[in-house]
RNA sequence: CGCGGGGUGGAGCAGCCCGGUAGCUCGUCAGGCUCAUAACCGGGAGGUCGUAGGUUCAAAUCCUGCCCCCGCAA
């Protein structure tokens, strides 16, 4: 089939290397180059990198809005467009504009957790299992009827890149056998009953406040591994909690409990830290880092 | 030119501002204590202080270039 891929981050570059193995991609769209990381350099996406390694003509339009982008889109006469994870909204005409329409690949089983952060929601929220979802586009969002689901378990080891990367991988798998077969399956319509939304990961969030249970503490700080990274504040500096497991014990919140390693009482129970990332330093295992650097006994 | 922290025995750090004896916690080696120990005591080995220059009687420390790591912001 001749595809036009749509997605800019690592997380689409799995559909797309698999869409490129089996189908024709003539055309990828993705985020246009920006200034990102240290030195505001001018970064290229992973799509656009991967694109342009395969030979593929990359556009990076700041919108689908214009008609006149509407029409170049529809010019490529494809028999269906892909989406995963691409940061703009699709227009109808868009949507519309080949003859099988448009797939999403979609980071949950929905309907539970549509939205921009589905991935970390499904962690944080203490979800036992999530996957992907291959929807049909529409203009709501990630509101279309469904063709393929595709789970995957979450257990305490789970963090949002291990996830992440899981995700991406099930995705390109799924998205070519649904191509494969798409005329012969009937899209499943979304129980609207079911919704819930993954609102985007807000950095203020990252700031752990150990006035919360300790378990809701250490999912969030799985789900945020390792982007944005919870954090607590000491001495003026940042301490990122990468790794930490809930351990009995019971005192104000912030306080440190006596024994090995550092374990900080929340509100119910006590996070045992396993591996920290102090400011400006590299991350390390909790045993590590204590042999350089100490505590008082609150933070 | 977005802002900022860092590179010191095997690991993690202090020392740098105010140049002058290489420090701390851990590990490691052998020893001591002990019924015994990953506990305790005293001791030893192990470091071109990222790298290349500069200043100086003297540089981990001050100045400059380069390499590498990381936090913020995006």
């Amino acid at each position: 089939m001749k595809i036009v891929f749509l997605g800019t981050p690592d997380f689409a570059v799995p559909t797309l290397e698999a869409l490129c193995k089996h189908h024709d991609v003539v055309c990828v769209y993705c985020q246009a180059p920006k200034e990102a990381g240290r030195g505001q350099k001018i970064i290229k996406s992973p799509v656009q990198v991967f694109a342009e390694s395969k030979g593929i003509e990359v556009r990076t339009p700041k919108t689908l809005r214009t008609s006149e982008e509407q029409e170049k889109f529809a010019a490529l006469h494809a028999d269906i467009s892909v989406v995963a994870a691409y940061g703009l909204i699709l227009p109808k005409a868009v949507i519309e504009a080949f003859p099988l329409g448009c797939l999403n690949v979609h980071g949950s089983l929905l309907p539970r957790w549509r939205g921009a952060a589905p991935i970390q929601r499904a962690i944080e929220a203490g979800d036992n299992k999530t996957g992907i979802t291959i929807m049909q586009v529409v203009e709501a969002l990630d509101a279309g009827a469904m063709y393929k689901k595709g789970e995957i378990k979450i257990d305490e080891n789970t963090t949002g890149g291990s996830l992440h990367d899981a995700m991406a991988e099930l995705g390109a798998k799924l998205i070519v056998e649904v191509l494969s077969n798409i005329k012969n399956i009937t899209p499943q319509p979304q129980d609207e009953s079911l919704v819930t939304y993954a609102a985007k990961i807000d950095k203020a969030e990252a700031k752990i406040d150990f006035n919360q249970p300790a378990q809701v503490l250490e999912r969030k700080i799985r789900a945020f591994n390792p982007y944005p990274g919870c954090y607590f504040e000491y001495e003026g500096e940042r301490f990122k909690i990468l790794r930490a497991k809930v351990a009995p014990g019971s005192a104000k919140p912030g306080e440190i409990l006596p024994g090995e390693g550092l374990k900080i009482a929340c509100k119910e129970g006590a996070l045992e830290v396993l591996e920290i990332q102090r400011q400006g330093k590299k991350a390390m295992p909790i045993g590590e880092f204590l042999k350089g650097y100490h505590f008082a006994s609150c933070l």
